[in-house]
DNA sequence: GTCTATAGTTAGATAGAC
DNA sequence: GTCTATCTAACTATAGAC
Protein backbone atom coordinates (compact mmCIF):
# COMPACT_ATOMS: atom_id res chain seq x y z
CA UNK A 1 0.00 0.00 0.00
CA UNK A 2 2.92 2.64 0.48
CA UNK A 3 4.49 0.81 -2.16
CA UNK A 4 1.50 2.00 -4.41
CA UNK A 5 1.47 5.45 -2.78
CA UNK A 6 5.48 5.62 -3.60
CA UNK A 7 5.00 4.50 -7.28
CA UNK A 8 2.47 7.03 -7.94
CA UNK A 9 4.00 10.71 -9.72
CA UNK A 10 4.54 13.44 -7.53
CA UNK A 11 1.65 15.76 -9.21
CA UNK A 12 -0.52 13.04 -9.23
CA UNK A 13 -0.08 12.02 -5.37
CA UNK A 14 -0.41 15.54 -4.66
CA UNK A 15 -2.93 16.15 -6.31
CA UNK A 16 -4.98 13.37 -4.92
CA UNK A 17 -4.00 14.77 -1.58
CA UNK A 18 -5.52 17.65 -2.75
CA UNK A 19 -9.06 16.35 -4.11
CA UNK A 20 -9.03 14.35 -0.42
CA UNK A 21 -8.92 17.01 1.46
CA UNK A 22 -11.49 19.09 -0.13
CA UNK A 23 -13.45 16.24 -0.71
CA UNK A 24 -13.63 15.75 3.35
CA UNK A 25 -14.94 19.51 3.61
CA UNK A 26 -17.69 19.38 1.37
CA UNK A 27 -18.84 15.40 2.38
CA UNK A 28 -18.95 16.37 5.57
CA UNK A 29 -20.85 19.33 4.75
CA UNK A 30 -23.42 18.17 2.64
CA UNK A 31 -23.22 14.29 3.10
CA UNK A 32 -22.37 11.60 0.64
CA UNK A 33 -25.00 12.52 -2.19
CA UNK A 34 -25.49 16.22 -1.80
CA UNK A 35 -21.79 16.33 -1.89
CA UNK A 36 -20.97 17.65 -5.83
CA UNK A 37 -18.31 17.15 -7.58
CA UNK A 38 -18.27 20.61 -9.07
CA UNK A 39 -17.63 22.42 -5.97
CA UNK A 40 -14.98 19.51 -4.53
CA UNK A 41 -13.18 20.65 -7.65
CA UNK A 42 -13.31 24.42 -6.64
CA UNK A 43 -12.47 23.76 -3.43
CA UNK A 44 -9.52 22.07 -4.41
CA UNK A 45 -8.85 24.38 -7.44
CA UNK A 46 -8.85 21.73 -10.04
CA UNK A 47 -10.49 21.71 -12.93
CA UNK A 48 -13.77 19.44 -12.89
CA UNK A 49 -13.06 16.60 -14.92
CA UNK A 50 -9.71 16.09 -13.46
CA UNK A 51 -11.20 14.99 -10.34
CA UNK A 52 -12.54 12.04 -12.97
CA UNK A 53 -8.71 11.63 -14.41
CA UNK A 54 -8.21 11.03 -10.22
CA UNK A 55 -11.01 8.96 -9.46
CA UNK A 56 -13.04 6.26 -11.03
CA UNK A 57 -16.20 7.63 -9.69
CA UNK A 58 -17.47 10.07 -6.39
CA UNK A 59 -17.88 6.41 -4.43
CA UNK A 60 -14.51 5.38 -5.47
CA UNK A 61 -13.47 8.86 -3.86
CA UNK A 62 -15.53 8.64 -0.53
CA UNK A 63 -14.43 5.40 -0.16
CA UNK A 64 -10.34 6.23 -0.09
CA UNK A 65 -11.51 9.33 1.71
CA UNK A 66 -12.71 6.59 4.49
CA UNK A 67 -9.90 4.67 4.41
CA UNK A 68 -7.38 7.19 4.84
CA UNK A 69 -9.73 8.23 7.70
CA UNK A 70 -9.49 4.30 9.18
CA UNK A 71 -5.65 3.82 8.73
CA UNK A 72 -4.77 6.72 10.77
CA UNK A 73 -7.20 5.90 13.57
CA UNK A 74 -5.65 2.20 13.37
CA UNK A 75 -2.53 3.54 14.24
CA UNK A 76 -3.28 6.54 16.25
CA UNK A 77 -4.54 4.55 19.02
CA UNK A 78 -2.78 1.93 20.59
CA UNK A 79 -1.86 3.08 24.46
CA UNK A 80 -4.24 0.84 25.24
CA UNK A 81 -2.34 -2.58 25.73
CA UNK A 82 -1.74 -4.52 28.80
CA UNK A 83 2.21 -3.61 29.24
CA UNK A 84 0.47 -0.27 31.09
CA UNK A 85 -1.34 0.39 34.07
CA UNK A 86 -5.22 0.87 33.84
CA UNK A 87 -4.63 4.23 35.36
CA UNK A 88 -1.81 5.92 32.74
CA UNK A 89 -3.70 4.03 29.72
CA UNK A 90 -6.95 4.82 30.12
CA UNK A 91 -5.97 8.54 30.88
CA UNK A 92 -4.00 8.49 27.62
CA UNK A 93 -6.69 7.18 25.82
CA UNK A 94 -9.14 9.38 26.77
CA UNK A 95 -6.44 12.17 26.23
CA UNK A 96 -5.83 11.31 22.56
CA UNK A 97 -9.18 10.78 21.53
CA UNK A 98 -11.06 14.01 23.09
CA UNK A 99 -7.45 15.71 20.91
CA UNK A 100 -8.30 13.85 17.36
CA UNK A 101 -11.65 15.09 18.31
CA UNK A 102 -10.05 18.74 18.32
CA UNK A 103 -7.22 18.31 15.86
CA UNK A 104 -9.32 16.33 13.07
CA UNK A 105 -12.77 16.72 13.87
CA UNK A 106 -14.28 16.27 10.03
CA UNK A 107 -12.88 12.59 9.88
CA UNK A 108 -14.83 11.80 13.12
CA UNK A 109 -18.26 13.51 11.95
CA UNK A 110 -17.17 11.40 8.36
CA UNK A 111 -17.18 8.60 10.20
CA UNK A 112 -19.89 8.96 12.13
CA UNK A 113 -22.09 9.92 9.63
CA UNK A 114 -20.80 7.17 7.68
CA UNK A 115 -22.28 4.59 10.33
CA UNK A 116 -25.25 6.30 11.28
CA UNK A 117 -26.63 5.66 7.35
CA UNK A 118 -25.75 1.99 7.93
CA UNK A 119 -22.37 1.72 7.24
CA UNK A 120 -22.72 1.20 3.32
CA UNK A 121 -19.06 0.90 2.76
CA UNK A 122 -17.79 0.04 5.88
CA UNK A 123 -19.83 -2.92 6.74
CA UNK A 124 -16.93 -5.21 5.83
CA UNK A 125 -13.99 -3.45 7.59
CA UNK A 126 -16.81 -3.46 10.86
CA UNK A 127 -16.95 -7.33 10.30
CA UNK A 128 -13.45 -7.87 9.80
CA UNK A 129 -10.09 -5.88 10.79
CA UNK A 130 -12.54 -3.96 13.22
CA UNK A 131 -13.26 -6.72 14.97
CA UNK A 132 -9.72 -8.25 15.51
CA UNK A 133 -8.59 -5.01 16.77
CA UNK A 134 -11.13 -4.94 19.12
CA UNK A 135 -10.67 -8.58 20.36
CA UNK A 136 -7.43 -7.31 21.31
CA UNK A 137 -8.62 -4.05 23.40
CA UNK A 138 -11.37 -5.87 25.32
CA UNK A 139 -8.67 -8.74 26.23
CA UNK A 140 -6.30 -5.97 27.39
CA UNK A 141 -9.64 -4.41 30.10
CA UNK A 142 -10.47 -8.46 30.71
CA UNK A 143 -6.78 -9.03 32.07
CA UNK A 144 -6.96 -5.86 34.23
CA UNK A 145 -10.63 -6.49 35.53
CA UNK A 146 -8.97 -10.25 36.28
CA UNK A 147 -6.33 -8.77 38.23
CA UNK A 148 -8.05 -6.86 40.24
CA UNK A 149 -6.64 -3.49 38.67
CA UNK A 150 -10.17 -2.18 38.05
CA UNK A 151 -14.00 -2.65 38.96
CA UNK A 152 -15.68 -5.56 36.98
CA UNK A 153 -17.36 -3.40 34.09
CA UNK A 154 -18.30 -4.94 30.81
CA UNK A 155 -14.95 -4.63 28.60
CA UNK A 156 -17.10 -3.50 25.49
CA UNK A 157 -19.41 -1.27 27.10
CA UNK A 158 -16.71 0.72 29.18
CA UNK A 159 -15.08 1.46 25.22
CA UNK A 160 -18.47 2.42 23.87
CA UNK A 161 -18.39 4.93 26.57
CA UNK A 162 -14.79 6.37 26.25
CA UNK A 163 -15.39 6.31 22.24
CA UNK A 164 -19.02 7.89 22.39
CA UNK A 165 -17.90 10.71 25.40
CA UNK A 166 -14.42 12.06 23.37
CA UNK A 167 -15.80 11.97 19.54
CA UNK A 168 -19.44 13.37 20.70
CA UNK A 169 -16.89 17.29 21.03
CA UNK A 170 -16.17 16.36 17.17
CA UNK A 171 -19.72 15.12 15.80
CA UNK A 172 -21.90 17.38 17.94
CA UNK A 173 -19.94 20.18 18.28
CA UNK A 174 -22.32 22.90 17.08
CA UNK A 175 -24.33 21.47 19.94
CA UNK A 176 -21.95 21.80 22.77
CA UNK A 177 -20.70 25.20 21.40
CA UNK A 178 -24.09 26.49 21.95
CA UNK A 179 -24.38 24.84 25.46
CA UNK A 180 -21.53 26.09 26.66
CA UNK A 181 -22.25 29.40 25.07
CA UNK A 182 -19.11 29.98 23.19
CA UNK A 183 -18.47 30.60 19.61
CA UNK A 184 -15.91 27.73 19.10
CA UNK A 185 -13.89 25.60 21.74
CA UNK A 186 -10.44 26.96 22.62
CA UNK A 187 -7.82 25.01 24.45
CA UNK A 188 -8.51 25.27 27.76
CA UNK A 189 -12.14 23.66 26.79
CA UNK A 190 -11.20 21.08 25.22
CA UNK A 191 -8.76 20.30 28.65
CA UNK A 192 -11.54 20.80 30.76
CA UNK A 193 -13.07 17.92 28.42
CA UNK A 194 -10.46 15.59 29.22
CA UNK A 195 -10.18 16.37 32.96
CA UNK A 196 -14.02 16.01 33.71
CA UNK A 197 -13.81 13.02 31.40
CA UNK A 198 -11.28 10.92 33.31
CA UNK A 199 -12.31 11.70 36.63
CA UNK A 200 -15.62 10.33 35.92
CA UNK A 201 -14.81 7.34 34.12
CA UNK A 202 -11.44 6.00 35.96
CA UNK A 203 -13.61 6.70 39.14
CA UNK A 204 -16.51 5.04 37.49
CA UNK A 205 -14.14 2.38 36.88
CA UNK A 206 -12.74 2.04 40.86
CA UNK A 207 -9.21 3.23 39.78
CA UNK A 208 -7.90 5.79 42.56
CA UNK B 1 -49.64 23.84 18.17
CA UNK B 2 -52.02 21.26 19.24
CA UNK B 3 -54.90 23.13 17.56
CA UNK B 4 -53.72 23.31 14.32
CA UNK B 5 -53.05 19.30 14.07
CA UNK B 6 -56.71 19.63 15.58
CA UNK B 7 -57.86 21.64 12.97
CA UNK B 8 -56.88 19.57 10.39
CA UNK B 9 -59.37 17.14 8.62
CA UNK B 10 -58.65 13.30 9.51
CA UNK B 11 -57.45 12.72 5.80
CA UNK B 12 -54.71 14.97 6.12
CA UNK B 13 -53.86 14.26 9.35
CA UNK B 14 -53.44 10.93 8.29
CA UNK B 15 -51.22 11.29 5.63
CA UNK B 16 -49.06 13.64 6.88
CA UNK B 17 -48.18 11.02 9.52
CA UNK B 18 -47.65 8.55 7.05
CA UNK B 19 -45.68 10.79 4.81
CA UNK B 20 -43.58 11.95 8.14
CA UNK B 21 -43.34 8.20 8.77
CA UNK B 22 -41.67 6.74 5.54
CA UNK B 23 -39.77 9.82 5.34
CA UNK B 24 -37.91 9.11 8.56
CA UNK B 25 -37.05 6.09 7.08
CA UNK B 26 -35.57 7.53 3.78
CA UNK B 27 -33.97 10.59 5.33
CA UNK B 28 -32.19 8.10 8.00
CA UNK B 29 -30.81 6.08 5.06
CA UNK B 30 -29.55 8.20 2.19
CA UNK B 31 -29.52 11.56 4.04
CA UNK B 32 -31.20 15.02 3.10
CA UNK B 33 -29.82 15.40 -0.21
CA UNK B 34 -30.30 11.73 -0.99
CA UNK B 35 -33.82 10.89 -0.05
CA UNK B 36 -35.93 11.07 -2.51
CA UNK B 37 -39.47 12.36 -2.55
CA UNK B 38 -40.53 9.64 -5.22
CA UNK B 39 -39.27 6.97 -2.90
CA UNK B 40 -40.72 8.38 0.02
CA UNK B 41 -43.83 8.62 -1.91
CA UNK B 42 -43.58 4.89 -2.63
CA UNK B 43 -42.91 4.07 1.21
CA UNK B 44 -46.02 5.81 2.11
CA UNK B 45 -48.23 4.16 -0.85
CA UNK B 46 -48.67 7.94 -1.63
CA UNK B 47 -48.49 9.53 -5.48
CA UNK B 48 -45.79 11.17 -5.83
CA UNK B 49 -47.32 14.83 -6.33
CA UNK B 50 -49.77 14.47 -3.21
CA UNK B 51 -46.34 14.49 -1.12
CA UNK B 52 -46.09 17.82 -2.65
CA UNK B 53 -49.66 18.74 -1.62
CA UNK B 54 -48.56 18.11 1.81
CA UNK B 55 -45.32 19.68 2.11
CA UNK B 56 -44.34 22.63 0.62
CA UNK B 57 -41.23 21.29 -0.56
CA UNK B 58 -38.15 18.83 0.75
CA UNK B 59 -37.17 21.25 3.27
CA UNK B 60 -40.42 21.53 4.43
CA UNK B 61 -40.80 17.90 5.28
CA UNK B 62 -37.61 17.42 6.84
CA UNK B 63 -38.35 20.61 9.18
CA UNK B 64 -41.45 19.07 10.28
CA UNK B 65 -40.04 16.39 11.01
CA UNK B 66 -37.17 17.45 13.43
CA UNK B 67 -39.67 19.68 14.52
CA UNK B 68 -41.72 16.04 15.82
CA UNK B 69 -38.61 14.27 17.23
CA UNK B 70 -37.77 17.30 19.62
CA UNK B 71 -41.13 17.66 20.80
CA UNK B 72 -41.09 14.34 22.01
CA UNK B 73 -37.70 14.67 23.59
CA UNK B 74 -38.54 17.80 25.40
CA UNK B 75 -41.44 16.25 26.93
CA UNK B 76 -40.37 13.21 27.60
CA UNK B 77 -36.84 13.10 29.54
CA UNK B 78 -37.94 15.19 32.73
CA UNK B 79 -36.53 12.48 35.28
CA UNK B 80 -33.92 15.20 35.76
CA UNK B 81 -35.18 17.65 38.25
CA UNK B 82 -34.42 18.88 42.02
CA UNK B 83 -37.22 16.77 42.99
CA UNK B 84 -35.54 13.80 43.24
CA UNK B 85 -32.19 12.47 44.60
CA UNK B 86 -29.39 12.32 42.20
CA UNK B 87 -29.01 8.16 42.10
CA UNK B 88 -32.69 7.70 41.35
CA UNK B 89 -32.95 10.73 38.86
CA UNK B 90 -29.62 9.72 37.39
CA UNK B 91 -30.72 5.93 37.19
CA UNK B 92 -33.84 7.07 35.38
CA UNK B 93 -32.90 9.40 33.10
CA UNK B 94 -30.00 6.83 31.81
CA UNK B 95 -32.66 4.15 31.87
CA UNK B 96 -34.92 6.60 29.68
CA UNK B 97 -32.57 7.65 27.26
CA UNK B 98 -31.21 4.14 26.65
CA UNK B 99 -34.79 3.07 26.17
CA UNK B 100 -35.19 5.83 23.17
CA UNK B 101 -32.26 4.31 21.62
CA UNK B 102 -33.98 1.31 21.30
CA UNK B 103 -37.37 2.19 20.65
CA UNK B 104 -36.96 4.84 18.29
CA UNK B 105 -33.29 4.77 16.94
CA UNK B 106 -33.95 6.50 13.66
CA UNK B 107 -35.42 9.80 15.16
CA UNK B 108 -31.63 9.85 17.29
CA UNK B 109 -29.77 9.22 13.79
CA UNK B 110 -31.87 11.81 12.39
CA UNK B 111 -30.91 14.59 14.94
CA UNK B 112 -27.44 12.87 15.08
CA UNK B 113 -27.22 13.85 10.83
CA UNK B 114 -28.34 16.86 11.36
CA UNK B 115 -26.06 17.90 13.91
CA UNK B 116 -23.08 15.97 12.52
CA UNK B 117 -23.62 18.65 9.29
CA UNK B 118 -23.40 21.92 11.05
CA UNK B 119 -27.37 22.02 12.16
CA UNK B 120 -28.29 23.69 8.96
CA UNK B 121 -32.42 23.78 10.40
CA UNK B 122 -32.04 22.92 13.97
CA UNK B 123 -29.42 26.22 14.71
CA UNK B 124 -32.35 28.60 15.70
CA UNK B 125 -33.26 25.72 17.88
CA UNK B 126 -29.82 25.02 19.79
CA UNK B 127 -29.16 29.06 20.33
CA UNK B 128 -33.39 29.38 21.66
CA UNK B 129 -34.85 26.47 24.07
CA UNK B 130 -32.54 24.15 23.84
CA UNK B 131 -30.42 26.71 26.06
CA UNK B 132 -33.55 27.06 28.55
CA UNK B 133 -33.77 23.73 28.57
CA UNK B 134 -30.12 22.93 29.48
CA UNK B 135 -29.80 25.56 32.23
CA UNK B 136 -32.43 23.98 33.85
CA UNK B 137 -30.76 20.84 33.70
CA UNK B 138 -27.66 22.50 34.74
CA UNK B 139 -28.44 23.88 37.49
CA UNK B 140 -30.08 21.03 38.85
CA UNK B 141 -27.08 19.17 38.85
CA UNK B 142 -25.37 22.08 40.34
CA UNK B 143 -27.48 22.10 43.05
CA UNK B 144 -26.66 18.19 43.98
CA UNK B 145 -22.72 19.12 44.44
CA UNK B 146 -23.34 22.00 46.52
CA UNK B 147 -25.46 19.91 48.77
CA UNK B 148 -23.00 17.22 48.71
CA UNK B 149 -24.95 14.66 47.21
CA UNK B 150 -22.66 13.97 44.29
CA UNK B 151 -19.18 14.78 43.46
CA UNK B 152 -17.95 18.08 41.94
CA UNK B 153 -18.03 17.21 38.31
CA UNK B 154 -18.53 19.66 35.24
CA UNK B 155 -22.49 19.33 35.14
CA UNK B 156 -22.44 20.49 31.08
CA UNK B 157 -19.45 17.61 30.57
CA UNK B 158 -21.75 15.28 32.51
CA UNK B 159 -25.35 15.69 30.37
CA UNK B 160 -22.87 15.61 27.66
CA UNK B 161 -21.59 12.43 28.86
CA UNK B 162 -24.64 10.97 29.26
CA UNK B 163 -25.98 12.09 26.07
CA UNK B 164 -23.18 10.43 24.26
CA UNK B 165 -22.95 7.15 25.33
CA UNK B 166 -26.66 6.39 25.35
CA UNK B 167 -27.30 7.85 21.47
CA UNK B 168 -24.48 5.78 20.69
CA UNK B 169 -26.85 2.61 20.84
CA UNK B 170 -28.86 3.91 18.17
CA UNK B 171 -26.60 6.04 16.07
CA UNK B 172 -23.62 3.53 15.93
CA UNK B 173 -25.79 0.74 16.22
CA UNK B 174 -24.09 -1.03 13.04
CA UNK B 175 -20.64 -0.74 15.16
CA UNK B 176 -22.00 -1.98 18.18
CA UNK B 177 -23.95 -5.54 16.86
CA UNK B 178 -20.43 -5.77 14.79
CA UNK B 179 -18.56 -5.76 17.63
CA UNK B 180 -20.79 -7.79 20.33
CA UNK B 181 -21.14 -10.54 17.16
CA UNK B 182 -24.67 -10.13 16.86
CA UNK B 183 -26.95 -10.06 14.05
CA UNK B 184 -29.11 -7.24 16.43
CA UNK B 185 -29.60 -6.24 19.82
CA UNK B 186 -32.13 -8.04 22.07
CA UNK B 187 -34.14 -6.80 25.34
CA UNK B 188 -31.43 -8.38 27.44
CA UNK B 189 -28.61 -6.30 25.44
CA UNK B 190 -30.28 -3.09 26.71
CA UNK B 191 -30.64 -3.98 29.75
CA UNK B 192 -26.97 -4.59 30.15
CA UNK B 193 -26.63 -1.36 28.28
CA UNK B 194 -28.39 0.34 31.21
CA UNK B 195 -26.38 -1.96 34.14
CA UNK B 196 -22.92 -0.85 32.37
CA UNK B 197 -23.35 2.81 31.78
CA UNK B 198 -25.02 3.34 35.19
CA UNK B 199 -22.52 1.41 36.77
CA UNK B 200 -19.70 3.89 35.41
CA UNK B 201 -21.30 6.60 35.67
CA UNK B 202 -23.13 6.77 39.52
CA UNK B 203 -19.89 5.85 41.06
CA UNK B 204 -17.89 8.26 38.50
CA UNK B 205 -20.15 11.26 39.87
CA UNK B 206 -19.27 9.64 43.74
CA UNK B 207 -22.50 8.24 44.35
CA UNK B 208 -23.25 5.11 46.09
C1' DG C 1 -1.87 15.71 -17.45
C1' DT C 2 -5.50 19.52 -18.47
C1' DC C 3 -9.70 21.49 -20.07
C1' DT C 4 -14.01 22.37 -22.93
C1' DA C 5 -18.19 20.63 -24.46
C1' DT C 6 -21.80 17.73 -24.00
C1' DA C 7 -24.32 13.47 -23.36
C1' DG C 8 -27.35 11.24 -20.29
C1' DT C 9 -29.73 10.72 -16.03
C1' DT C 10 -32.32 11.87 -12.06
C1' DA C 11 -35.17 14.38 -9.22
C1' DG C 12 -37.82 18.49 -7.39
C1' DA C 13 -41.65 20.98 -8.42
C1' DT C 14 -45.99 22.57 -10.81
C1' DA C 15 -50.13 22.70 -13.92
C1' DG C 16 -54.36 21.09 -14.75
C1' DA C 17 -57.75 17.35 -15.56
C1' DC C 18 -60.57 14.41 -12.69
C1' DG D 1 -58.03 15.35 -2.28
C1' DT D 2 -55.73 12.54 -6.27
C1' DC D 3 -53.06 11.65 -10.30
C1' DT D 4 -50.84 12.23 -15.01
C1' DA D 5 -47.91 14.85 -17.68
C1' DT D 6 -44.37 17.94 -18.01
C1' DC D 7 -41.03 21.62 -17.05
C1' DT D 8 -36.66 22.79 -15.25
C1' DA D 9 -32.44 22.42 -12.85
C1' DA D 10 -28.46 20.02 -11.24
C1' DC D 11 -25.07 16.91 -11.50
C1' DT D 12 -22.22 12.71 -12.87
C1' DA D 13 -19.51 11.09 -16.29
C1' DT D 14 -17.21 10.83 -20.75
C1' DA D 15 -15.31 12.09 -25.30
C1' DG D 16 -11.90 14.36 -27.53
C1' DA D 17 -8.95 18.50 -28.54
C1' DC D 18 -4.76 20.51 -26.68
Amino acid sequence: MAKDKMSEGNIRQKNKALILNAAKKEFVTYGFKGASIKRIAERANIARANIHYYFKDKTDLYQQLLSNIIEVWNTDYDTLNADHEPKAALSAYIRSKVMHSKNDPDASRIFASELIHGAPVLNEYLNSDFKVWLNNKVAVIEAWISQGLIDNVNPHHLLFLIWSSTQHYADFNVQVVAALNKDAMNDDDFEEVVASLTQIILKGCGIR
